[in-house]
DNA sequence: CGCCGGGTTGACACTCATCAACTCTCGTGG
DNA sequence: CCACGAGAGTTGATGAGTGTCAACCCGGCG
């Protein structure tokens, strides 16, 4: 949710995607003579690649979604990212030349895909090329760490509203409806990525609901109160409320951090 | 503690420094006839740069150690890293070419810094930079979300061990004793770094001292039984111990995430 | 039709934050 | 030189937040 964004520029016709990465990509392709641009089709479940694949290009989602997970040796995954389209994916395998994270698909998807080859071309070639991947690693990396703040500083009830209000400007800011989302992920993926239990997600969208702030409908979400949404997110909200049956001092010390600042 | 971490290499003999480090600033120094490399000293409570500040350089620690923190607008400040010689900071500037993080000195210290003029001209013409750099910045979020992952998967006690088998290991690297610990930063800043109370961090530190895992003389904290605090750090205790007094299932589900883990 | 995974709801317990009171160390000024 | 004060750190008592367990519902697919 945090790390991976999208490459400044409007959308171009073809594939809802960042008119830069497409253009940049082409102008490569025709430099070099080669197709450094491909797009593929993956559908759920599908891995783009596992923790240990060779680290040989960078990708870009085109469309649909996937989760971006970590894994310690024997245990459990942990999701640290979902990407939706435009969004960057692969720079993680800068760290050791091949990936240490893997990348499933949620549903059917597109990816087009550019080599190392050509990501190194664009860097020795090009200021604006340099800009935009460590402007975009360096965003990941500030994302990742206020979602780090969050989890110190906010209660489940806030990381939950900031949660719905990320995926919202990050779809808006695609195109989509900002009040309409269609959650491409199960409450378990969910409640791993925001670090809590999933019947404390079921149990906080239904309460959310009854404060007449959302609608849930399974995978379905309509964002009825934005606004109050927002001000729950950085916490101001009034005492007495059922999200936040008797906290008190916790709250007084929490960060006013805001879904928006983590979009970008 | 996770995220910057050291251009490989051997240290000099000058300032314990990366000696890549070195080199390759002078070289840029000499080529470009400029002096890219400069040297400062700072003090207990300086700022290296704060939040909002122009980006024009990144740095590398020679010696001392450093916070690096972020804030959100009205809000208390995260501690994010800690810093220590070798380390290169400042690529939070990458994202909206101003810095978006604040770094505070520990205890007097000097640095050396790099010009984003040599930065640019090390990603135009050398292949091992643009490597060195995008692996350093991969790293950092790969730590990063490691650190995710053990906010939601480890105890309290774990998180202390691991911090501070981490902080063995960084001095290790840098030749120093790995298990003698002066630690720079305050009970506060380690409880904001780790997201808990100062409280609980006192807690845990007497009782791993009554264990006799470690000895504690204020600052000074000595590992007496690393391999134990490893079992501790990525779970591997038997019941009954204090420092999961009736700890049960939430412990079988726990990764095992290790302090290695998190260092190289 | 029946199963199975996803999701919901309720009861309970445990970890850890909070509050409060206290000690210790160090630096400053009388 | 000692007194004072402020900040750092420790220890104990208490409760809130939320994870865990268990039971259940629901919708889709073979």
């Amino acid at each position: 949710m945090t790390q991976s964004h999208s490459i400044q520029g409007p959308t171009c016709e073809h594939c809802a995607l960042s008119r830069n990465c497409t253009e940049k990509a082409e102008q490569l392709a025709n430099k070099q003579n080669n197709p450094v641009l491909t797009h593929k089709i993956y559908h759920k479940g599908d891995k783009l690649y596992c923790a240990g694949d060779a680290f040989n290009a960078l990708y870009i989602v085109r469309s649909g979604s996937a989760k971006a997970s970590i894994s310690s040796m024997d245990a459990e995954e942990q999701i640290v990212d979902f990407c939706f389209p435009g969004d960057l994916v692969g720079t993680d395998g800068f760290a050791q030349l091949q990936h240490a994270q893997t990348v499933t698909f949620l549903e059917t998807s597109s990816v087009c895909y550019i080599s190392l080859h050509s990501v190194n071309a664009l860097l020795a070639n090009s200021e604006q090329g340099r800009q935009q991947l460590l402007g975009n690693m360096s965003r990941s990396l500030l994302m990742q760490q206020q979602q780090t703040m969050s989890y110190h500083c906010m209660t489940s009830a806030q990381r939950v509203a900031g949660f719905l209000l990320d995926l919202s400007a990050r779809l808006a800011k695609r195109g989509l409806s900002s009040n309409q989302l269609t959650l491409s992920m199960t409450r378990i993926d969910i409640a791993n990525y925001l670090g809590m239990a999933i019947e404390t997600i079921s149990r906080l969208l239904t309460t959310m609901q009854q404060q007449g702030l959302i609608q849930v409908q399974r995978r379905q979400v309509t964002l009825l109160d934005i606004p109050q949404l927002q001000a729950l997110s950085r916490f101001e909200v009034e005492e007495n409320d059922p999200l936040f049956m008797q906290s008190n001092t916790a709250l007084l010390h929490a960060n006013s951090y805001t879904s928006q600042a983590m979009i970008q």
